[in-house]
DNA sequence: CGCCTGACGAAAC
DNA sequence: GGTTTCGCCAGGC
């Protein structure tokens, strides 16, 4: 029997409303917002703190356009769980994310953030979520 | 209109 | 314990 069937943890539902449009990317860019200077969080954590933790794809996603709202989304403050700077090849020279990373004061080494678990800053322990 | 891809994550194998 | 697959939602072709 193939095991393709992945339905570990049920994710909660979204907005009562359903409404899960652009709303979803604007939440996306004000928590991303709210990463303090010198720290780091990951796509998953901010989909969790917006409710939909299956959903840190979309947050990625929603990345894409943090360049062109205002102002401007810390999106190199944001990278995968395991603090690998996995979206530094969407920007425009790639080093860049890691220049910002490291002008804030955070190593980095081989693409990945040193010390990211106390670096880590969770939005929903830190908003209170 | 349908299939594939994508800056993730977590379980299954 | 490394690899693979699924789910999430949206956009591109």
């Amino acid at each position: 029997m193939p095991a393709k069937k992945r339905a570990p943890e049920k994710i909660k539902p979204l907005k009562p409303s359903g409404k899960r449009d652009e709303n979803f990317f604007e939440l996306v860019f004000e928590v991303a917002r709210q990463i303090p200077k010198g720290r780091v969080t990951s796509y998953g954590a901010i989909a969790a703190s917006l409710g939909t933790k299956s959903s840190a794809r979309l947050v990625g996603w929603a990345m894409n356009g943090a360049g062109r709202v205002r102002p401007k989304v810390p999106a190199h403050r944001v990278v995968n769980r395991i603090g690998m700077l996995s979206g530094k090849h969407h920007f425009s020279p790639p080093g860049m994310m890691e220049k910002l990373l490291k002008k804030e004061g955070i190593k980095i080494k081989d693409d990945q953030v040193q010390d990211f678990k106390k670096l880590f800053w969770d939005p929903v322990q830190e908003l209170g979520f």
